[in-house]
DNA sequence: TTTTCATATGAACAATTATTCATATGTTTG
DNA sequence: CAAACATATGAATAATTGTTCATATGAAAA
């Protein structure tokens, strides 16, 4: 059994090739944090609601404080994560600010997770 | 313009069936736990980098540990959470652990958050 | 212009979390 | 059995984050 000295610990096959392998397929340091980052915006269950909400409609800022039972400061708060993430955009109309969906990645991505979950 | 009396701002067409939407399309608080849990794996680079890494080959600890230069232990506590979110799942031969991907929902989430950052 | 309504935002606090360190568990080898 | 190796885990720490409270901005109405 062969010694490999960039590697720890001995197994079958893959171990030389590991490196090669992150080496190239692994995406940069800056789109793995970008990564990370959207999904983190899909980690909190108040912006998921909101989410849910906006599935079904364009709605004010005040609504979905309304229909949440939150406070339009919480809710505003997570409106401006969602927004920076392109998950949402919104347009203004008199002193109401509408928010509705920015694309369909987003219900495709909350789709899958809930296929996962539900698979168990 | 008349008045609601459910919701506080006054908008145009969707108000008094908001309330409804949400109640009829809304998952329940279970549910929406489990999802944001789930995105919560996805939201940390060093999941991420693990899981690009078992997109390519079925590994041990110490094998991901050298790969992404990080130690063991954080390795070891990140494979955790990745296998309690049925991300991952393990396999022992000898004194090693090997990883695995669990199902393809993970690569499909990962792909569409792709496309998503990408889409700017 | 002053008031009122809708939204945004900064600061503070509590809660969550990723990593490190030390150590424990489990497996093989001598 | 003891020693060595691979992995797991508890405790501690530093960093991040969601909500609240107070207040600011922006738009319409009086």
């Amino acid at each position: 059994m062969e010694k490999r000295d960039d590697l720890c610990c001995e197994t079958t096959e893959v171990h030389g090739e590991l490196l090669k392998i992150v080496n190239e397929t692994m995406p940069d340091e800056t789109e793995l944090y970008d990564l990370a980052e959207l999904f983190k915006v899909f980690g909190d269950s108040t912006r998921i609601r909101i989410l849910f909400v906006l599935f079904e409609a364009e709605v004010c800022v005040c609504d979905l404080a309304a229909a949440l039972r939150m406070t339009q400061s919480a809710i505003s708060h997570q409106l401006r994560i969602l927004k920076q993430n392109k998950l949402v955009k919104s347009r203004r109309e008199g002193k109401s600010v509408f928010y509705s969906l920015a694309d369909d990645h987003v219900r495709t991505i909350i789709a899958q997770g809930r296929e996962h979950i539900e698979e168990e």
